[in-house]
DNA sequence: GTTATTTCCTGCCATTTGGCAAGCCGGGCG
DNA sequence: CGCCCGGCTTGCCAAATGGCAGGAAATAAC
């Protein structure tokens, strides 16, 4: 398994040279998924910090009334992570599934606290992908306030419409805060009106 | 100003010790903040990261139509902060402003980096502030998803009275998602049930 | 003290969304 | 080939929510 899509990774945000990237990555290890396999179960206390290369997987909970909901997506190039789960040492209160078949590369809480510790550049790169993920909550967040379903349908539909496209309509239905009939409808008026 | 609650602050997580807390708290400056006032202007770039020790603050953005939508809310003991703006430097989407006069410490972002450079046990501090946050983000925008607009009220009321109390009831209503007519109904409901 | 202004409640009606159930369609499998 | 099953759509009706407007009450301004 190579490593250049890693170390293209690492370098991304730019705080990180080409030989230091080569460096880090030695820490981590290749991880693969199979579609529909369970990466983290909710109650349990995620272990692992997952740079994902290839595939989908999907973020849920269940609410009051037992129904699953999609918290999140996440696609090749981002960081497939429980955040409170993963740095507070909690259980996970959403479950982690593969949509498609996934590799990527993963290091566990001890390795990245190592790398944090000996690596200043590895630090700023950490920070980096906290900050960007809760600014990516807080834009979902306040769509979710201010614009109507059928607008966070397009808006979705056309910032990541791969993600559209691999995932069955419940799930991006219960993502936007519908549910699949509604999503159907909105689905229909869209291609209505174009 | 006495620096009492901003040391006992800095304690409450654990990583730091009575003596580094009152070595750190020096780098703070004293901030107050009149009812009303302005903390930060959309469109500026959030150079203050500010310890709240009493007085409440709500931040807000404007919706497509142009109306006034309340994005979160802060009280004392809370550090307030538009992550995004301020550790990446951009231009904020929000606006943040005083609801009530308010007192605090705060620290710029030059302050910030340099202790978190020179000690190790307020970068963990740091870093605990961001995960908290993260994690209300999300827990929040789960209940957006997962609850009806009724138990999110109730819910808030449960949990921080004392914004419900101190903030006027259009900014509790955006918050929640609904507009003022709709909380003032839920609320007319509640109280008919109780 | 009086006048403006803001805040909040309420009634009426339109729109959106949900719940349910039936139907359609395409893929897997005997 | 024919069957079954899961995913998606659609019609019908009920419930939740929004928009608007009027009015009461509290607050601020003069």
């Amino acid at each position: 398994m190579n490593q250049d899509s890693l170390r293209t990774f690492l370098q991304s945000t730019g705080s990180i040279s080409a030989a230091q990237a080569a460096d880090i990555a030695q820490t981590f290890c290749p991880r693969q998924l199979r579609r529909h396999e369970l990466w983290l179960r909710a109650g349990k206390v995620s272990d692992e910090y997952l740079l994902l290369t290839s595939g989908y997987v999907r973020s849920f909970a269940y609410d009051t009334d037992g129904h699953d909901v999609t918290t999140g997506f996440f696609a090749s190039g981002q960081v497939v992570l429980e955040v409170s789960s993963f740095f507070m040492r909690t259980p996970s209160q959403e479950n982690f599934q593969a949509l498609t078949d996934c590799s990527g590369w993963a290091l566990s809480y001890a390795q990245l606290n190592g790398l944090f510790h000996a690596r200043p550049e590895f630090r700023e790169f950490g920070r980096g992908v906290l900050v960007r993920g809760f600014a990516a909550l807080k834009t979902r967040m306040l769509e979710m306030i201010t614009t109507p379903a059928a607008a966070r349908y397009e808006h979705l539909l056309a910032t990541h419409p791969d993600i559209v496209q691999h995932a069955p309509l419940k799930d991006v239905a219960s993502y936007l805060g519908v549910t699949d009939t509604s999503l159907s409808r909105l689905r229909k008026a869209a291609a209505g009106k174009k």
